[in-house]
DNA sequence: GTCTATAATTAGATAGAC
DNA sequence: GTCTATCTAATTATAGAC
């Protein structure tokens, strides 16, 4: 008799091996934050994870592979975090400000999970070609989802949405990945935040 | 008899020598541009600067400073920029927004540059910690500056001025960067900069 | 599936002749 | 001062036993 439940799951056997991959993610993120890209090798990152340079190999064909998989699971954390504040209808607010500030607060609390982590990978690591075609496509629809805004919102009056909706997406994400990789040396996280904030807000309300 | 002329001159052979480095280091531009970080090697920039690895060691004691000169020399001629900018106090213009266009013009010719070398040089090097040290200060000498403006600016009523500054300078420094990295896939540099400007001058004036 | 041992590669840097 | 030839060192990645 074949088994009742064939749904798609998981055989421990596939769970094992996520497991140790997810096991050799973690430590690559810890190898590449403390030693940075260079330093970060192969062999450091299977010791972390407790595991042989053979056994690494395995579960990632090179070291690349390793560092592009963490960037990736970076990004689809932000995309994900954004969307599932914006999906999140009831608690969606109204005003143009505290738009601006869920925007803000998904971009910092994307970042400050591991700081040097992030420095390690996005201003030290070889970006592949595809990788970054991926982080474009990121960034484009995150343009798309603030271009999209100004329409239902009167109070915005700035000129020419799609390059005012581009210059809203770098700037929160360029300042809070420079802020946090710089160490709040100008004032409070908290703070900091609620001058993004301002900014874009007077921007897209218009001079 | 000795020369009547020893005020302070370059010998010749001190002049060969500074052409030579130069050519080394305007080959580590194009090569580094090129080629990336890693794939940056010295034999490739000795080839491309005219003479040999043995012959370049002679003028670089090894790859990381050849990377950190362009760096230098990429900020301090940013610097310099602003300062010659701010200096020229028959043209340095009275109200806010030319003020900040001041900064932002600035910042986009800096960039203007090379932008694929700019990349690789803040994207995908490593930077040694006593230039990091030189490029925080870099950055708190223009937040001074930025500072010390709104005192006689009456139209500037942004709070916590010093915060404020910080973003100023961030803002235009990360949006620059990463508009002339990435392309004009949003509008004309000259558009990106006005909306940049709009946006600085709006959070200057106060929401 | 995991390990040890090691091969293969390659770049950075140096020695020493000219 | 410049060159050629080479060395050293380190890393990625693989082979093959268990």
């Amino acid at each position: 008799m074949p088994p009742t439940t064939t749904q798609p799951r998981k055989t421990p056997k596939q769970e094992r091996s996520a497991a140790t991959r997810a096991r050799i993610l973690a430590a690559g993120a810890e190898v590449f934050g403390e030693h940075g890209y260079a330093a970060g090798t192969t062999n450091r990152i299977a010791e972390r994870a407790g595991l042989s340079i053979g056994s690494l190999y395995q579960y990632f064909p090179n070291k690349d592979a390793i560092l592009v998989q963490l960037m990736r699971d970076h990004v689809e954390a932000g995309v994900g975090e954004i969307a599932r504040r914006l999906g999140d209808v009831a608690g969606l607010p109204e005003g143009l400000e505290e738009r601006v500030a869920l925007f803000v607060d998904a971009a910092m609390a994307n970042h400050a999970g591991n700081p040097r982590l992030h420095r390690v990978l996005f201003e030290e690591s070889p970006v592949p070609a595809d990788l970054r075609a991926e982080l474009d496509r990121a960034e484009a629809w995150a343009v798309d989802v603030v271009a999209a805004m100004p329409a239902e919102e009167p109070s915005v009056r700035v000129g020419e949405p799609r390059l005012a909706a581009y210059v809203v997406v770098s700037t929160i994400e360029s300042l809070t990945h420079r802020y946090l990789a710089g160490g709040d040396r100008y004032g409070s996280p908290e703070a900091f935040a609620r001058h993004v904030v301002a900014m874009v807000t007077a921007y897209l309300r218009g001079a």
